[in-house]
DNA sequence: TCTTGTCGTGTTATCATACAACCCTGATTG
DNA sequence: CAATCAGGGTTGTATGATAACACGACAAGA
């Protein structure tokens, strides 16, 4: 009765069914933490397949932290916030808000990793971030090398703050704002493009070499205005709620400037 | 001819011992991105299990997207950019500076937010932050009941920002600075403290509610400073330089013991 | 009545085997 | 030479069995 199976496309392993099958119950509420879970066996008659199969999503949840299982007792629901994972998944990636909120994120922590790996970088992260830019340069725009440079030079900013968190974080986000990049589809490129966006990363590069947090913050927020644009990210959009203006963060300047140029 | 498996404790399951042991085997390098992985029936083997074992395994893996599988071929190291989950294991939690490091993390994510929230709150955001300070007043200070409307709080704040992902990652991190508190044991509690704690909170709540986003980064950025000596942490603030790990000899050698679910 | 020990049942954890679906390769055949 | 097809290897799924464990029922003893 519970099963609902509906035509979930992706992962055509049975296991992938049965887990986001489980997963959509505990996700609307209808199996609570605390709760205890159907038997295997139950599951997968339930199901109509192998309990073999019941015990691989399971094994998958339980590793996402979503359900706890023990051996002679059974499986529960975990409380949502023991979820030793992050995760977004792809089909709420696809939806349009999700990109304007992932770059605000992203942007959220990039401009204070800016500042940040203004004030505690290395030689050697410099050196890491040169690197990357060089092989910007060498690469045709939006090619694949380009984009690895890209992220690699992010990154190393990231890696400047020395706390690696900060990598982790961003290049989760980072990567999430790609697919969804790609999930939309249509961009155009040009060699403009190309020349702004190197000469945004080098002011960026600039600041953070000469230790100045505020003006790598500054450059970095400039630099994510110009992407936000280059990716037609509609902006000072609808659903945004309509706040105060005047007041806050750099970053919703950020977001709002680029539709201005 | 059981298990050989190095010394991994924690999880009983031997499913989750091969997982974890692969997954060591690409972290350092030692299963590069696009290599093919021994069949099921050689790491069954080789593991000393069964391969209904292994598949549990890679079907955790799998879903992390740290490698795909097809059938008829074999199963692949993914790239690690498509890894489709952020996980931070219970493990690396436990060294200090991994404390130090998720702590200015989430610091750097709140006061962000609380600048964002301030900006976009409505009159439902605001009531749910009201309800969750009330719960703080009524209950006693670290009692689970006042950790959790804590966290309520904080939540309130991150989803004020009507992005849904703030508050995602918001609460993933503070789950995680949780747990390593927790691990860390021993916290001095005091009734001078609940209420400087919920001094802060009113602080921060104010300014949200007034609109002033600088304001509330301000407050929140005074509560994580109050927040990091309460934990024993040298400046809660985003300081430029990195604090130096000797300092904190007292939380590594708390943090070896096992943490109390 | 209360405690205690035992047992039976239900559940998960693991094992073992078998078959189906699929990919790849190489030989066969037109 | 090209197309086809047979075979082995691999993953995906099904099935049945056994071990380990939890929990309540129940009887024996104090």
């Amino acid at each position: 009765m519970t099963l609902k199976l509906d035509k979930v496309n992706r992962g055509p392993h049975l296991s992938t069914l049965v887990a986001s099958s489980i997963s959509r119950e505990i996700a609307q509420g209808r199996l609570k933490p605390g709760d205890q879970l159907p038997t295997e066996q139950a599951l997968a008659t339930t199901f109509g397949v192998s309990r073999n199969v019941v015990r691989e999503a399971i094994a998958r949840l339980r590793s996402e932290g979503r359900i706890w299982s023990q051996q002679g007792r059974g499986a529960f629901v975990a409380d949502a916030a023991n979820a030793t994972v992050l995760t977004i998944d792809y089909e709420t990636l696809q939806r349009a808000d999700s990109f304007r909120n992932l770059f605000e994120l992203r942007g959220m922590l990039e401009v204070q990793i800016a500042a940040l790996a203004a004030a505690r970088r290395s030689d050697a992260d410099i050196a890491a971030m040169e690197e990357a830019l060089d092989g910007m340069r060498t690469a045709p725009y939006g090619s694949v090398a380009w984009l690895k440079n890209d992220l690699g030079f992010h990154r190393a900013v990231a890696e400047a703050t020395q706390n690696p968190y900060m990598g982790q974080f961003l290049v989760f986000v980072s990567e999430r704002v790609r697919e969804s990049i790609l999930a939309a589809g249509n961009q155009q490129k040009s060699d403009d493009m190309a020349r702004t966006t190197l000469g945004e990363h080098e002011r960026i590069l600039a600041a953070i070499k000469a230790g100045d947090a505020k003006g790598a913050s500054a450059a970095m927020t400039r630099h994510l205005a110009g992407a936000a644009s280059r990716v037609g990210l509609p902006g000072g959009e609808a659903s945004a709620k309509p706040a105060s203006p005047a007041r806050h963060s750099r970053l919703r300047k950020a977001v709002r400037g680029q539709a201005a140029g």
